[in-house]
Parts: structure tokens; sequence; C-alpha cells
DNA sequence: TAGATTGTTAATCGATTAACAATC
DNA sequence: TAGATTGTTAATCGATTAACAATC
């Protein structure tokens, strides 16, 4: 069974693999071919062992006596955390959020695609400026229908994302990015993953308060 | 000394502090007076033994046999996060994201005060629609000089968001919360609090390819 | 008082680090 | 081959959970 008894990968390894995509991926584009596990982890700030351990929870990418090649290794976590196949996405509540997300590079990059976008405001229907079209949201059920969307994004107000979440669940989405600041429940088999922007503000202030600084290096 | 060897209270720890000002804020508005560890630690999705566990890093702030009034509790976690008082931002980069920040409720209930944002793009200086104004980047010396900053948030391009640390740190600034998707460093003393969204996403994705599902209760 | 629930100490569990045999 | 570095096993460290005496 290996590691552990079959309890499958730990939370902690899983959020730091993208931490090593990202590190990967500019030595990639700085053209470096080949680094040690102690280079990689000390750029990344993190211990050569924890690397090492981490990688081993999905196979072997190394060659003893002369680390990883870079590309390759690269090219196995992105397979491992799934950007080597297209992302469909779409996107619940259109306001500064929904467009701060779809604006940004680093999501097209990495194969995260945006479909489409829903708001109940018929201020913001119509084509978008990242090339999707924004709909109304009783559209959603017919858009999921008919598209293979992986992911659904939840950037509405507080009180409708439960509604949101249960569409989405409904229609066969799998994968919930959630910014409402609010408990959302989904049915086992979906993953959702919360960012709640006020949570990560206020460990900043409860950290300052405590005068506790220094930039942990977390990622 | 306490807990451990003096060696501060566990980032962990510190994580979990805002979930509770959340779910005792909501209990509060609900005008709900008292609540035992148990009952709180089940609607959070985690144990009482570490709610106690967790606030005893703080002091006490319960009464046996009765458990905890919601605003005494919720007061005591506001001023150890330091909810209690003002704590004024500014914004570097007013793009969507500047502007999500800005427009965003949730912040400006809890005593976080955005008073000023900058970004080197003329069209967007002026007044803002959130009642601050949002000037040049070369005035932002001038304006930390002048004004009692606590926390700069990032939300410019990669490019620019060290040099814009650099300034923050110049000037006095001693909280950064960094939205950049960038390795940022900041002299000792200063409390870097990183989000990137795209490591978030990441991690769902990797979720997802796993199947490691149903929604981690994390927050 | 009896029942309930805290704060804390002790026990368990899991995650990180160290060490090293395997091997390129 | 000799030197380097992996993948993995064992040791340590820290965080979570359980248990319970203190006490409202």
């Amino acid at each position: 069974m290996g590691h552990n008894g079959g309890k499958g990968i730990p939370l902690v390894v899983m959020r730091r693999l993208p931490v090593y995509q990202r590190y990967l991926d500019e030595l990639a584009r700085l053209d470096i071919d080949r680094i040690s596990s102690p280079e990689l982890a000390k750029r990344i700030g993190i211990t050569a062992s924890q690397l090492r351990q981490d990688l081993s929870w999905f196979g072997s990418f190394g060659l003893q006596g002369y680390g990883y090649n870079v590309r390759e290794l690269l090219k196995a976590i992105n397979s491992i955390i799934g950007l080597d196949k297209e992302n469909p996405m779409i996107l619940l509540g259109y306001g500064n959020l929904g467009r701060a997300i779809a604006g940004y590079e680093g999501f097209r990059r990495r194969n995260f695609q945006l479909l489409a976008a829903f708001d109940t405001n018929p201020a913001v229907h119509g084509p978008s400026e990242y090339g999707f079209n924004v709909y109304d949201t009783n559209e959603i059920p017919q858009f999921l229908d008919n598209n293979p969307v992986k992911i659904g994004i939840i950037t509405t107000p507080a009180e409708t994302a439960q509604k949101m979440v249960d569409l989405l669940v409904a229609h066969g989405v799998e994968g919930i990015w959630n910014f409402a600041p609010v408990r959302i429940t989904a049915p086992p088999g979906v993953c959702v993953e919360h960012l709640h922007l006020v949570n990560s503000l206020m460990t900043l202030s409860l950290r300052l308060n405590q005068k506790t600084p220094v930039n942990r290096q977390e990622n």
C-alpha cells in the first residue's frame, strides 16, 4: 500500500504541489535543464527531504547522482495536477472578482479555460472583453447540459452561493471553487475548494498583532 | 512558558482564528448568547478539543458548566486579531482585483479601511467609486509619510511586486498582502501574507484529478 | 447539590527531517 | 571508478485528540 495505510495523499502535500509547479515552470522558462532536490528545495524555502518525500507520493521522477530533468519533472507534475488536459470552467457571478479571475493570465496558460460567465444583472450580459459570453443565471442548466464543465467558480454574493452549488452539482460539475465567504455544502464526490479573502486578511492582521513577523515561506 | 517552548503561536492555529471569528460573528448576528465548545466545533467541522486547545493559546474565555458567551468570545477574538482598532490599508495596483477588494463588504465591517489606491495608469486616477482616491504610483512615498498605513495590498503585475514591497517597507509598512504570483522578499519584522489564486485553483484541479473528493472542511 | 463544561495534561497520530543504501 | 543524488526507511518533532480534574 505504501506511505500511509491507504488514506490517500495528505492535503498538505497536495497544497505544495502547485508551488513546485510554479517554480519548475519558472526554471523551464529560464531554460534550466537540470536541478537537484537540495537546489530546488532551497529556492522554494523547504527541505530537500520534504520535496523528495512529497514527490514520492506520486512516483519516481529523478535520477541518482544527477537530480531531476526540469522539463520532465514539470511535465509529470502538470499531469498529476491535471494541467495536461483542458479544464473548462464557468464563472457564477460576474462582478469585479469575476472579472479579475477572467482576466488573469496564469489560468489560461495552465489549461484552465473559461467557457462562460453567468450573472443576474442584465447590464453585464453579452460578450465579455475576455472572449466568452456572459449569460443570465437561468441559462446555467442548459449550458451545463451542453458543455463539458469541470469547475464552477462561485463569485456570487454569499446569499446565492449555496443555490449555485446545488445547481452545478445537479448538472454534473464535480469541482467548486468558492469565493463566497459562507459555508457551502456539497455531496460526497464533489470537491470544494474555499478561498476566503477575509480569512487571509485576518490572518495577516493577527500575525501583525502578535508580532510574529518575517515572511513565513508558505508558497 | 506554557504550551511550546516559547516558539510562539503555531501558524496553523493563527489560520483557524479567523474561521472562529466568522462563525461567532454569525452567531452574534443571530442573537445567540451562549455556545459550548462541542456545539461551536460541530458547526465549524472540527473537534471540541481542538477549539479549546486553540483558544488556550490566547487565554481563558469560557465558564465551566456554561460554555462561552458568544459576544464576549467574539470581542476577545476580535481583539486578538486586531479588529478592535482601525487597520488602514492602501492598494497598489487598481485593476480588476484591486476593485474587487475595494468593493468587498467584509473588510470594512471588520475595521479594515482602504485609504487610497495607486496605479501607473492615468486613466484610473481620481476618485474611485468606493470613496477613496486613486493616485499615481510615484505619490506612494509621500502618502505613506503622511498617513498611518498598516497594510499594503499588492495587486500589481508580478514584475512590479517586489519594487512595491521595497517601497512600502522603506516607508514603515509592516504588513503586506500579496496577490502577485511571485516570490517576494521582505526584511525580518515585516509580515507577508501570500494569496496566490492560481495555487488554490491548481489544488482543486489536483484533488479532482486524484478523486480525493468531499468538501474538506478547512474553513 | 448534581450536571455540565471548561482549561489543561497526557496519549496518539501524522508530518517533517535525518540518514543511508541503492545506483546512476 | 568515484562522486553525487535519489527514493525510502527510521527518528524526531509537532499537532490533534482523548481524558479528566477543577469548578461554575
